[in-house]
DNA sequence: TAAGTTTGTTTGTTTAATAAACAAATAAAT
DNA sequence: ATTTATTTGTTTATTAAACAAACAAACTTA
């Protein structure tokens, strides 16, 4: 019931002046009104209120095109940085971003001991590490986001990881406390989801499915616009969705989960038992692939085909624009693609075309971490004042 | 990229407290000032804006709590009628109803013939037949909703409809230059959601599922507080998400659907094979669980545990606040929600405490047809100027 | 050199929300 | 019965933001 007055217009209109100069600077205040039908005194006037703000600033004169020189506007993409990390089941990434999610630093670190005591400290010193990389700016580090592997609830507390077995974390408090700036924690799937609609292959995209095959399956949901959390922000267990009632018995307590069948872990485990192998590598299947194993190119396809019938449910429950797969077997042998396409071609209802695209992620592993970070780039944009300690 | 002004916050304003009176009439001016927190003031001039609309009215004074007496305004309910259209497989169900949803008439026929050619004169006379039951009202018709079975896009237009086979019928514009006035088409399943949202068992739920079980299955999806249509407006149509990858083929494309295990058509299908009879009816059912047949007692426990195990997929999925079983047969034996529940509980992820509510349909075999009827009168209120000629 | 165009600012108007003052009506206290 | 405090709803003046129109500056083109 949120009622509007004259300050909701203005910080309304400046979003979309903001929003409209980042996605086309260096542009003029002349083509802003043009593109936002706004008036030219309006756009004037907002933009040298986004000026004091040290969010844009002028670059001289553009090409005139019969008249006065217009006067080039920019983003100020350094008025502040960023830290993403990406709390995976055996790496932590961390990387620092500009506003625009350009990366300027990054460090990946292996996890040994995934207890939430071993990592604490390691996490702070990689956060640490990453914010002395920030140059001087207006408003320094306007915070940290964090994806992690597991579930987290809509008051951003790590609930529970399946695999390192944290439970009831509240890192964010933790993390502010320490930093004392933005930390926003999210759900590995959904920040990647939130990372390839800004940055990657669903870039603008309206309805999106971001899928994260790994270990388990993963799925980022982007609907009318927005990241949907469900009721309590565990929404996209979809690797737990069953693809056959009365089959392996799952962890979960569901049988047939779909990640039984379709997950990198699965794969992994049929290839090494085919080879009489304790463990296989990436390296090691892309090589086998290669060199045409028959045996591995079969179940590769059962691999395309498994991801193939969830995909198909997916389509049918969502009707999605796009579906982005985050897989690193995939993405380096994007030959799966096929057997994923035939199968859901040949599975999805002929009763009325639909359309949907499935592409690659493009941000591949830093998916997350840049998802991570654009939450809170979006929440420092949003935020109508800027009211933090300049740096 | 809808910039704002003044007159936006002024619509704005008014939507909310046009909201609130609907919510809570008769109310004071006072009180609506406390509840939407605008000023006194403020509340005054919209409301005179109502009022010149006919939407308010004032109805005398109320009790005093220790001060001047209130002055008490009502919604005006009946400033206008909205026909609503369930197009059923077997079934048109007719209803005219005010502002609230409240039906002031309704019928009930029975298709023979299902062609588009044979229904279409049908419709018209039922549609006729209905608004002549509307009394004399400042907007007279506003419009006219229709809840159809099958394929119906986001341009409104009916793709598909896999029973009566019905293809790309543009009803809507038929219906428009038929009776000059808003027509609003959607898919059963959604209008349905939309009704159970508006006026029933989930009212105002933000993240909210509703199940059509009949000859198939149809999903209504409400997230983040809208109706989630998809790409194309085919979002939903799980009950072709395969549940056994293997199984059996369905006519869709694809095998294992899960409407092929759990719609009341495969219920009603296996007792009459049980039976030996040709054709079993919804009495015939009830009255066999009256006699505790064992048989049918225990089909029944396997129509619940089907259908509890694509629910369990629905809230892996949506992590909803609440699913809505919309189901004569389950309305009417309420003892399958103790299966569903008992597969749920059997299966739902042990990781996290995931709360979810399931209920029956309040507006049963009404559901699609309020719905309908109230997509028109949302439009209707949305509207900001009412501009439209006076029956 | 003149004419027309483009850009961005200035000026005054319009609109809707708000605060404050006010009047009317009433209940409760004395 | 009188006073006091309270509640309700209107009136008045103020504020803020968008806008239209006028304008000045800077530029291109003929």
């Amino acid at each position: 019931m949120n009622t509007a007055d004259q300050s909701f217009v203005k910080i309304h209109n400046q979003k979309i002046i903001l929003d409209q100069l980042i996605q086309h600077y260096p542009i003029s205040r002349a083509d802003l009104a043009k593109m936002t039908s706004l008036n030219k005194a309006t756009i004037s006037s907002q933009t040298v209120s986004l000026m004091e703000k040290k969010l844009i600033y002028e670059i001289g004169t553009g090409e005139s095109s019969g008249g006065r020189k217009p006067v080039m506007l920019v983003f100020n993409k350094t008025a502040g940085y960023v830290i993403g990390v990406d709390l995976g089941i055996n790496y932590i990434l961390t990387v620092l971003t500009d506003l625009e999610g350009n990366i300027l630093f990054q460090n990946s670190y292996e996890i040994i001991d995934s207890s939430y005591e071993a990592i604490k400290p390691i996490l702070i010193e990689r956060i640490v590490e990453a914010a002395q990389g920030a140059p001087e700016s207006p408003y320094g580090i306007i915070g940290i986001g964090v994806g992690i592997h597991g579930f987290v609830n809509n008051d951003q507390t790590i609930v529970f990881t399946p695999h390192s077995k944290w439970k009831d974390i509240d890192l964010k408090i933790i993390l502010e406390e320490q930093f004392h700036c933005t930390v926003l924690i999210e759900n590995e799937a959904n920040a990647g989801a939130y990372g390839e609609r800004l940055f990657g292959a669903i870039k603008n995209c309206s309805n999106g499915i971001f899928l994260s095959i790994g270990i388990g399956i993963g799925v980022g949901i982007i609907v009318n616009n927005e990241l949907y959390r469900g009721t309590q922000g565990f929404s996209g267990e979809m690797g737990h969705m069953s693809i056959e009632y009365n089959g392996k018995k799952c962890g979960c307590g569901n049988t047939g989960c779909w990640e039984l069948y379709a997950s990198e872990k699965t794969l992994f485990e049929n290839i090494s038992k085919l080879k009489g192998l304790e463990h296989v590598t990436y390296k090691q299947i892309s090589q086998l692939i290669q060199v045409q194993n028959m045996e591995v190119i079969k179940e590769l396809d059962r691999f395309g085909y498994y991801l193939g019938i969830g995909l198909t449910n997916i389509i049918n429950t969502f009707n999605p624009e796009a579906i982005v797969l985050r897989s690193g077997l995939i993405e380096s042998n994007p030959i799966v693609l096929n057997s994923i396409q035939n199968t859901i071609s040949s599975r999805i209802s002929q009763y009325a075309h639909q359309n949907h695209q499935i592409y690659l992620s493009q941000l591949s592993r830093k998916a997350t971490v840049l998802g991570a970070a654009s939450f809170v780039i979006e929440h420092f944009l949003n935020e109508p004042d800027h009211l933090r300690l300049m740096k």
